[in-house]
DNA sequence: ATGCATGAGTC
DNA sequence: ACTCATGCATA
């Protein structure tokens, strides 16, 4: 059964900085929250209603220090403590809830933690054109609030000792951060469209491909960062924090990890790969510092909480992907009511089910457990990449450019018009 | 390491 | 309503 419930999670917040020590700025700068990125509030607020209300306020804490100085290799426990004040709010109050609501509920006590890292993100343009669907659909629990959290820098730096500061300073904590040369403004414009991104210089710098990598690059280096990485004692949050220290950007365990398996589209692998790399030599020229963690927790938002689906219903879920990986709302609707999800749940399955088709290791796909469909035609290597190289469609693949070395071709599933289908809005 | 989820930006 | 980047919560 699926489960569902809800989490709180804030987004406003207030993120108490150190102060420890550093004076760090807030490298949160000016291009998101710093500056003054207010995105309009409420898409459909037009209705004028508070969605809900923030429980809970901030509290700060401060934190840390840094710690000891000793690299301790896999150590960190910044783990969390366990607590989670979210589920418990339940409605039956009086918050219409349209998952609790469900006949499915949650089976399963578990107490995490809310903390909800700030997302900051890097916006290469500043173009401020929201334009927000108002699907006024089963969205209750994400309120209207914006979210323009800021989160602090870690005081107790990754970077041990004053090699944060200057690494800050040097780095960019003066201004914001800068994106990688080419993967500008066009981040977006290589994958979708044309591949016209291709190294149009002859020359390439020497020293380091920052422009246009090609998925052999992307998964040398890739596999490489993870080695040194461990080699000097960190773990993929420690990364991801650290980046928040160096850049301004703040970064998943999650995302480190996908980044290391490859399993985050092409584009995204390239955005990245600068920052990792300037980590990587940040930490290995730094002589032993274990990095200190500190995490910044965020609360107050609501969050829904995971649904688990049967692997039964996966496997139907499967098949029906592979007939249709664009099913229209009808046929999610059916299909929901099939499987006994609810239909937004089945249509963010399909969301992420496509996604995972585009990323560069991308998912063997599989028949579904219970029916005997073979497919024989994903001529994949199991490892991932070299799989797909090229495939210069209009859209579609996130699949590199060109590399040296180019494996048979092969066919993306998904290639289809944007939406020739009959969405049935 | 991954599954499900959120949100900004687009179409 | 979709795509993409990203992450909390989990297994």
């Amino acid at each position: 059964m699926a489960t569902t419930t809800y989490m709180p999670t804030s987004t406003a917040v207030s993120s108490e900085l150190d102060g420890s020590g550093v004076g760090v700025m807030n490298i949160v700068n000016a291009s998101i929250g710093g500056g003054g990125y207010h995105t309009s509030p409420s898409p459909r607020g037009s209705d004028g209603e508070m969605k809900y209300m923030p429980p809970s306020q901030h509290h700060h804490h401060h934190h840390h220090h840094q710690m000891p100085t000793s690299p301790s290799p896999n150590s960190h426990p910044v783990s969390l403590s366990a607590a989670n004040p979210w589920v418990s709010l339940q409605p039956g109050g009086g918050a219409p809830d349209p998952w609790a609501t469900m006949g499915i509920h949650n089976h399963h006590g578990h107490h995490h933690h809310p903390h909800q890292a700030p997302q900051v993100d890097i916006k290469p343009h500043e173009m401020h054109r929201h334009q927000q669907a108002s699907h006024g659909m089963a969205s209750s629990w994400h309120a209207p609030v914006v979210s323009s959290a800021h989160y602090s820098t870690g005081p107790g730096s990754p970077l041990p000792h004053h090699t944060a500061y200057h690494a800050a300073m040097n780095g960019m904590l003066a201004h914001h951060q800068h994106q990688p040369p080419q993967l500008h403004h066009t981040l977006r414009d290589m994958q979708n469209h044309s591949p016209s991104y291709h190294q149009s210089h002859p020359d390439q710098p020497s020293g380091g491909e920052e422009d246009a990598p090609t998925s052999d690059d992307l998964e040398a280096f890739a596999k490489q960062f993870k080695q040194r990485r461990i080699k000097l004692g960190f773990t993929q949050a420690d990364v991801g924090l650290a980046l928040g220290t160096l850049y301004g950007n703040v970064f998943s365990q999650t995302t480190i990890c996908r980044f290391e398996a490859l399993q985050l589209s092409f584009k995204n692998m390239c955005k990245l790969k600068p920052l990792l790399q300037k980590w990587l030599e940040e930490a290995d020229s730094t002589t032993g510092s274990p990095t200190s963690i500190d995490k910044i927790a965020a609360q107050g938002r609501k969050r829904k909480k995971r649904t688990s689906i049967e692997v039964s219903v996966k496997g139907a879920l499967e098949q029906h992907f592979h007939k249709q990986p664009k099913p229209s709302a009808q046929e999610i609707t059916s299909l929901a009511d099939t499987l006994q999800l609810e239909k937004e749940v089945v249509r963010v399955w399909f969301c992420n089910r496509r996604q995972k088709e585009k990323r560069m290791t991308p998912p063997n796909t599989m028949g579904g457990p219970q029916d005997g469909m073979m497919e024989s035609q994903m001529g994949q290597t199991p490892h991932g990449l070299h799989g797909y190289h090229h495939q210069d469609h209009l859209h579609g693949s996130p699949m590199a450019p060109h590399s040296h070395s180019h494996s048979p071709p092969m066919l993306s599933p998904q290639t289809m018009p944007s939406h020739t289908s009959l969405t049935a809005h």
